[in-house]
DNA sequence: AAACTGATGTGATCCAGATCACGCAGCGGT
DNA sequence: ACCGCTGCGTGATCTGGATCACATCAGTTT
């Protein structure tokens, strides 16, 4: 099968989202992949650019091939959370479509990548012709349920800034950690961007990593941060 | 068509949910409608009686037909808040059992009242066989993702008490306000559950209560809320 | 009626973070 | 080198709610 560098067939991309496998297009049967080829169309975006932006009407769902896409929503004076970073593989938009809402969230890209688009009637025409794809789209949205629902438990249950930051070092820290419990972790957010996902200003993300390096939890090699201990960390969690 | 007063037929019980016509149980084709019918069980519940709990293993759907439920999730070290007020029509545990992952939450009725279950199995096969109904499923899971983020937006962009409050308020009187921008509403809940709904302590409700009535913007008779204007509450909230 | 219980009002105190206000370091551009 | 810019570190204040500690009140029970 031929490969061109603008237009991966979604089949191959699979191979490049690595663990992804219970993904909403990955495990197609062949006829519903080569559909879903047939309708999506792919293209390069730059860093900064805006795959959607929040309250606009939703046009379809974005599989992200490369990259990193921040996930953030703002309030009328300025205030903004992001509540994920989204990573090859993630669909994106897909609540906004199947429930034709507006995009709940803007989604931006931090750093150049991909990303497979597929027109929001296309994509229901899909469905409707692939029942069982329609099934995965449900257990996918209910998913994201979940993780909207762990962001409820994390903001409205977690007081501290340092408890909230704990659990943010550890979430990164559960996707390669050692059996001695350290973990290395390229950080690619600023602290500014870390308080609006924690919640809380900038120097205090400031001050958290001053404390959180001098209580030995952590330590940063130039853009690497090493946590030393993911126990240590979980006491401070403890909720 | 027979109805029995604890065994009441969800086509017709459809006809109790008032304004619920984008439900998932709602205007469904009548081959579904009967195999539901026949796949759902109805129970009687007393008040403080728990449909499920916070970490259970996902049976079942819920569907509430009378009563409030509310639905809730805590930390281990006893705090708790309030996610939603469910009403009859609702669909509840829909998500765990989509994703086969436990209950999110725990559901707990507020009131005496009564509920069709929907055993975890029985669902799925039924939504193999109706393939139209898994996509309203998908739609109704969309829908519940908006609400929670909705609750993310509020936990997250809204600072101060005063302005969730004001919120909240905002969000009862929708459902039925008047032309002059008052509104009425049954005050069902304690302060303590109020301030598990905005994320703060019943002092605090306490003292926004003596506030907004000082400033106007509420009024209380007996058990009934009188919001005075809703255009003065929207200024609170601004965001 | 008295005692009990759960829901409520309200003052006094305290403190973690927000806010403000800098200084400083790195880095790309001209 | 110079500038401009963005990101970072840190002190000094200020303050809104949490917390504690009662008093009160309404509804129930005995």
């Amino acid at each position: 099968m031929m490969r061109t560098p603008y237009g991966l067939n979604i089949l191959d991309n699979c191979v490049t989202c690595p663990q992804r496998t219970e993904n909403l297009i990955c495990n197609l049967s062949i006829p519903a992949a080569q559909r879903l080829n047939e309708i999506k169309s792919t293209a390069v975006y730059p860093k900064g650019a805006m795959l959607f932006i929040e309250g606009q009407q939703a046009r379809g769902v974005f599989v992200l091939c490369t990259g990193k896409v921040k996930l953030s929503t703002s309030s009328r004076d300025g205030k903004t959370i992001i509540t994920k970073i989204s990573e090859p593989g993630d669909v994106l938009g897909l609540n906004a479509v199947i429930s034709t809402r507006p995009y709940e969230v803007t989604a931006e890209m931090m750093e150049p990548g991909q990303a497979n688009f597929i027109p929001r009637d296309s994509l229901m025409h899909f469905l409707r012709e692939f029942p069982e794809v329609a099934m995965k789209v449900a257990q996918q949205l209910s998913r994201n349920y979940y993780t909207a629902y762990e962001e409820i438990r994390t903001l409205g249950l977690t007081v501290s800034p340092s408890e909230k930051f704990a659990k943010l070092l550890l979430s990164w820290s559960t996707k390669d950690s050692q059996a001695d419990g350290s973990a290395q972790v390229k950080l690619t957010l600023t602290h500014e961007e870390i308080a609006e996902i924690i919640g809380t200003t900038r120097e205090t993300v400031s001050r958290l990593f001053s404390d959180f390096k001098r209580k030995q939890l952590m330590q940063l090699k130039g853009a690497t941060l090493v946590i030393r201990s993911r126990v240590a960390l979980e006491k401070i969690v403890q909720s």
